[in-house]
DNA sequence: TTGTAAGCGTTATCAT
DNA sequence: ATGATAACGCTTACAA
């Protein structure tokens, strides 16, 4: 039933040398190799890619491990990934974490076990801050989104700070000044953001308050109830990426807040569905194809040449400025106004 | 460098095939087994799962074949897969095809030299109906989603015309009568939907036209774009899936028509940030969860009995009613008006 | 229960 | 350029 490479050789009158060069692309007489194709054809012949890895020592497999194949941000980096690599002859492990560093770990383990040319991670948040980084993997890792600290791993990340305070530039100019920022406590990316957050607000001389959310959405969302039923409420909040911004919008309509009346909905991702809700959503763009391309790019280079030194990669977003920045009830138009 | 099971082995003083049984479950005296779990602990031991799979003969790997992973039906999905494949040991191989039939027959073959124990796939949309189904693979399959024609392959799809026809039932409640349909004119899913929507609108008599668009989102909008231009415009939109609804709000703001407003719009697939455009949009929420799971129950079933008769699922969904169906200008309330 | 040894299907080495 | 052969690291008869 099952035919091998014998099987093709005996068919073609050649070594099973000879087929493997052939399949192998490697030097052959052109007859040879025309007669050992036509085998392999005839007797329906496929490699068996365990057998070949085993020999040859390379698994031709990446992992692609991310912490939540949900986020529209990790599916459409994902996609980047696994188009180059079958374009490569490469094959793709999807593995989600759910952000659960046990499972990451575990993930990492099966890797290992794998002999996977290399890893792409999207690490998942660390609950602690202190936590100590994995153990150096015996295989090439390149670190998307977020970086873990402790470790030296090659990455590429958004531009986090710099492109907060961009947010923040566009929001001041909308003439909104009291500004609430929300921010993923767990990750050093919502920290980044957080900061530049807090640099421009400052630069600005806003009133604004920034809150590190821990995980669960029940807890961001008692924290926005909170802050939306002082006395003055905010004019804008800004949160740390798409899932967040989702959040908000729940609980602003559980208040019965209305988006971009009442308040303000600014933050980071340009999912597809953004320009339709409310007057559209004022967002930082992330690359995502840059970042996906970028992350093999550093991989294969890396599987190249391992002793090399760690790459730190920082991608610009782009600001989409859309409705949701309509200035607040009696405000100077955008451009005329106070902003430093 | 690389450590083997003789390693291991030689470790625990004890034969090879002993390690392996420790690590394969198999009976073995507990203090023998204690040694060689110390042994692989002390030595850092991974086994090599391209060689375990060469000599086993069973790979414990799935494909997973989406059609369009951007689709957040599809990673929903996915996520379901990729978890009981975690939980049972097994991997995943992720493969998207980007609705190309080319790269969906590369990724079978290639499934084929991985000897995956199954494969799930949610074929591409078919371009030509007549085309002729694949050669029958040497692997399980289950499709999702959308069925092959003339393959009879397990499969687990959503009960499309029944749903259709239970949207239509609810547009009519709402006193909606002139009613657009857009079903995808490449796959049976949509040809399914596009029948339960011509039978419910034949029952309530309404003035329903339905339309099968081509792939591109481009042809879609032109034709939306005549629709809508007509003397006079229909009450409501019922597109196919969510990717085509987000196609056709697109093409309601290019228009400069209001949902919920002008016009209604309702459909399948109820993605997170449905709730937040116009008052909601109406849609059939497709049981993702239930999809993968018996997606994956159905491939282990067919693992262990090759050659029992294919099974075909069909599942439910739920219509999650939202302010996207308010009346047109001048209707009775719903529950006392007009519909047979 | 444990050890010995063969072999899974391929590629790499070494002759030719 | 091609062929014979060993070896990749593991599991599984089979023997003890």
């Amino acid at each position: 039933m099952a035919v091998g490479i014998r099987d093709v050789a005996r068919e073609a009158n050649v070594s099973p040398a000879t087929v493997s060069r052939v399949l192998g692309g490697k030097p052959v007489n052109p007859a040879m190799r025309e007669r050992v194709l036509q085998a392999v054809e005839r007797t329906g012949y496929r490699p068996n890619l365990a057998a070949r890895r085993l020999r040859s020592q390379r698994s031709n497999t990446i992992g692609l491990i991310v912490a939540d194949i949900r986020n529209p941000f990790f599916t459409a980096v994902s996609r980047t990934i696994e188009d180059i690599a079958a374009q490569r002859g490469m094959r793709v492990i999807l593995c989600n974490t759910d952000e659960d560093a046990a499972k990451e770990a575990a993930y990492l383990d099966l890797m290992a076990q794998e002999r996977v040319s290399g890893v792409i991670l999207a690490p998942a948040r660390r609950k602690g801050a202190g936590r100590r980084p994995p153990p150096r993997p015996d295989f090439p890792v390149v670190l998307i989104d977020r970086t873990i600290p402790g470790a030296t791993f090659d990455c590429v990340i958004l531009e986090n700070a710099a492109m907060a305070g961009e947010l923040v530039d566009h929001l001041a100019q909308a003439g909104h000044r009291r500004i609430v920022g929300l921010f993923g406590a767990d990750s050093g990316t919502g920290r980044e953001r957080r900061e530049g957050f807090e640099e421009a607000s400052a630069r600005h001389a806003l009133d604004a308050t920034s809150h590190l959310i821990p995980h669960g959405e029940t807890e961001g969302a008692q924290m926005l109830r909170d802050l939306l039923c002082t006395a003055e409420r905010p004019d804008a909040i800004m949160a740390s990426n798409g899932v967040m911004l989702l959040g908000v919008l729940r609980a602003l309509r559980a208040l019965h807040i209305d988006v971009p009346g009442d308040i303000a909905l600014a933050g980071f991702d340009n999912n597809d569905w953004m320009e339709f809700v409310g007057q559209g959503l004022t967002v930082i763009e992330q690359p995502v194809e840059d970042i996906g391309a970028t992350a093999m790019t550093m991989l294969l280079d890396r599987i190249d040449n391992p002793d090399a030194a760690a790459r730190r990669v920082v991608l610009r977003g782009q600001l989409v400025a859309r409705g949701s920045t309509v200035p607040p009830a009696g405000t100077p138009a955008p451009g005329t106004g106070a902003p430093a």
